[in-house]
DNA sequence: GTCTATAGGGCGATAGAC
DNA sequence: GTCTATCGCCCTATAGAC
C-alpha cells in the first residue's frame, strides 16, 4: 500500500481547475490548490514549474509528436503540405484527449493575461519544433520558421473554431478549412507581392 | 532646475540593459536597476508594470499604429495586401527607432524564457489589433484573426532577418521577401488543400 | 515610501517501497 | 541497503496594498 493517496499530479490539476473556475485564476493561491488536493505547497513545485503550468501540463509531448509526424511525411510532399498533414493527423488525437475540459480551460485562459502569455509560449514551442522538422526536410532555416509559424496560426484558428463548437466538425476538418481560406486570401494578394510594385 | 535628474524612465531602461548584459536577466534584481539609475524600487513600478516590461516599453503604440494603417489602406485592396502594406510602412519607421540597441536587446530576450513569453504577448497584441482592423474592413472575424496572425508571422520572420543583418536590406524589403516566400510555398500546396484528397 | 502576501526555489529530513 | 515521493523550514524577490 502506498503511503500517500496516488495520482498527486492529477489531483493537483483537478483541484486547480475547480478553484480557478470558482474564484478566478488570480484569486487562487498555490497553497489553496495543494490544500484541496491534500498535499503541500512544496509538492506542487515538483510537478509544475509554476502556477500557470498546472493548466498546460500534458502539452510537453506535442511539439515532438508533431515534428515526428512532419519528418515521417512523404519526402515528395512540399513542405507546407507535409506540415498540414501532420497538424490534421495529430490534431484529432489531441482533440479527443482534451475534449472533456477544453471549454472550461479555455475560458480560464482567456480571462487571464498571464495565462494567455503562457499559451502563446506553448504554441511557440510547437512552432520551434515544426521549424526544425521542416529544416530537416530541406527547407531553408528562415523559411522553415515562417512556414512553421503560419502552420501554427492555421492550427490556432482551427482549434479556436473547434473549441467554440466541437460537434460541428472535427479538428482536422477545421484545419483544412482554415488552410483553404488562407490559400484563397493569399492568391488574391500574390500578384501584388511577387509582381512589380 | 528640476528636483530630480531628468529622464528617469530612460535611465532605468539603460541601467537595465547594461545590467542584463553584464549578469544575465535572471540574475539582476529590480533593486539593482533602480540603484544604478539613482532611483528607488518604488519608482520603477511607476514606469513599468513589471521587470520584463523594462525591455518592451515603447511598444504600446505599435498595435494601434498598425491597425490605423490597415484601416486607412485603399478599400479596394484585398485584406492581406492591406495588411502587408501596413507592415511595410510602419516597419521602416519602427526599424529606425529601435536600430541602436536591437541586437543586444534581442540577445537578452533570446536568453530568457520569461522574456520570450513577453515578446510573444506583444506580438499577440499586434495581431489582435490587426484582426480588429481587418474585421473593420469587412473580413469575417475568424478569417481576420487568421490573416492577422499570418501577417505577424511574416513580420516576425522579416524582423529576425533584419536584426541579423540590418545593413543588408530594409525591414520593409524583408517583409516583401517573406511574403513572397510564403505565397510561393502555399502555391505549391494549394491544390492538395483545396482540391480532392 | 513602507509593509505584506505570495511565488519560487534550495536543502535536507523522513517514511514507505523495493 | 537504495530509491522515490513527500514534507518542513528556510530564504529571496516580486507585486501590489496601504
Amino acid at each position: 500500500m502506498p503511503r500517500w493517496e496516488e495520482g498527486a499530479e492529477q489531483r493537483l490539476r483537478e483541484a486547480a481547475l475547480e478553484l480557478f473556475l470558482e474564484h478566478g485564476y488570480e484569486n487562487v493561491t498555490v497553497a489553496q490548490i495543494t490544500e484541496r488536493a491534500g498535499l503541500t505547497r512544496r509538492t506542487f513545485s515538483r510537478y509544475f514549474a509554476d502556477k500557470r503550468d498546472v493548466l498546460f501540463a500534458g502539452s510537453e509531448r506535442l511539439p515532438a509528436v508533431l515534428a515526428d509526424a512532419v519528418a515521417r511525411a512523404d519526402a515528395e510532399l512540399p513542405p507546407f503540405e507535409a506540415l498540414l498533414g501532420a497538424l490534421e493527423a495529430v490534431g484529432d488525437a489531441l482533440a479527443e484527449r482534451v475534449a472533456p475540459h477544453s471549454a472550461q480551460r479555455q475560458a480560464i485562459i482567456d480571462g487571464s493575461a498571464e495565462l494567455r502569455e503562457r499559451g502563446l509560449a506553448k504554441f511557440a514551442a510547437v512552432a520551434d519544433a515544426l521549424e526544425a522538422a521542416l529544416h530537416g526536410r530541406g527547407a531553408a532555416p528562415s523559411t522553415a520558421g515562417l512556414l512553421a509559424n503560419v502552420g501554427v496560426a492555421v492550427f490556432r484558428t482551427a482549434f479556436g473554431r473547434w473549441v467554440a463548437d466541437p460537434g460541428a466538425a472535427t479538428l482536422s476538418a477545421r484545419v483544412r478549412e482554415a488552410a483553404a481560406e488562407l490559400s484563397h486570401a493569399l492568391d488574391a494578394t500574390a500578384p501584388a507581392v511577387t509582381g512589380p510594385r
